[in-house]
DNA sequence: CGGAAATTTTGCAGCCTATGCATTTTTCAG
DNA sequence: CTGAAAAATGCATAGGCTGCAAAATTTCCG
């Protein structure tokens, strides 16, 4: 461990993880997180109902909790590769470097996936944890790129960046069977680099 | 008029943006829309709060009401011109005439832009109904490209395009004294079309 | 160990959102 | 004017979320 973390903070660490996947499960067996009740991923992770308030905000943001680690661990590492790189190559390399974390289920992210895909509430979390990252990764893009938090400029690089994520996630989720997803973002962002009107250079 | 909207339609839309409105001005009025209850607005706009539900799923829909009309209106031109051009001339052909629509006040778009800003209810509501834009256009992107639904290159073309609007809106936002909003959403399209880590070919 | 302090969990009350359903009111057409 | 269609409303209900204070737990230190 890096960190001496204590003991307590291992527990609350696992109550969350557990309350998240209370909130997945219970989705998946019932077809929609619309359905499920805060009480019942409580239950079902043994907490009290006002303690998984304590925890998470909404159902939604429990749902997606280690979607929001993820880009949690994007941004420190943005930081990090910004100070060494050009910002675009800062990006890009941590879209690369991203995900290839500790567990890593595929068929777990194909239902939540899925779920998000059919639940207005959570698209609209998940889209605004987006925004969350695009406001808290804009000021490295900005200062890397010696711009004002206003300008163009940066705004459209990191929205260029967030907008691969996202698409080739998908894109490969729908068929993860083909290249994998690294091959995949890092075409995303050569297309950005190209001129996303131009042809690309050779077959795939 | 081009059709013949029956009376009642007008009363319809009449109430809608009425209430629309109420939520801005009681938003503004109070710094915040979360701490306008829906009973308040219905109120002000002279209506029960059954009704307000009636025509808005929440005070953030209503709120953003006249940003979801633009969408709308983005789509349909969108829908249009796919047919006659390729789509990322359509995509930034049809961003470049939005907005020069009937009433547009500058400062209205600018208070809503701040409470949107300051506020995650807001923001979800805002970045989901990007998001649904997104999955209502992305079949037109596709066909026009001859792809499949789940093909990559269809959702960089329309993501960037999404992008470029919300990025280019909100830069110009911050300061509409400079150039008009159509010129800065050119200069967006520009790079992506030219890629997104070249150098601009001359000043500004 | 033992007990004080800090932290977490929990129950409870309250406010608000949002929806379904039945009823009343308004609007429209003939 | 009158019946039919549509909209507005009231009422009831389920659920989300927050503040607050009490209870339980963990940590720390003598």
């Amino acid at each position: 461990m890096t960190e001496p973390t204590g003991l307590r903070e291992r527990k609350k660490a696992a109550t969350k993880a557990a309350l998240s996947e209370a909130a997945l499960h219970l989705a998946v067996a019932k077809g929609g997180l619309d359905v499920v009740t805060a009480d019942e991923i409580a239950a079902h992770a043994g907490v009290s109902t006002r303690t998984f308030h304590n925890y998470f905000t909404s159902k939604e943001a429990a749902l997606l909790y280690d979607f929001h680690e993820i880009t949690s661990k994007l941004l420190a590492d943005l930081r990090e590769r910004a100070q060494h790189q050009p910002i675009w190559d800062a990006l890009r390399d941590a879209a690369i470097a991203m995900h290839f974390d500790e567990r890593f289920d595929i068929e777990m992210m194909r239902c939540r996936e899925q779920l998000v895909h059919a639940s207005p509430a959570l698209i609209k979390e998940q889209s605004g944890q987006f925004m969350e990252l695009f406001a808290e990764a804009i000021d490295i893009v900005a200062a890397s790129t010696g711009s004002g938090p206003d300008d163009l400029h940066p705004r459209l690089l990191l929205g260029g960046a967030l907008v691969t994520i996202k698409s080739c996630t998908e894109h490969w989720l729908a068929d993860p069977t083909g290249r994998d997803l690294a091959a995949v973002i890092t075409e995303g962002f050569a297309v950005f680099e190209r001129g996303i009107t131009q042809p690309l250079p050779s077959g795939v």
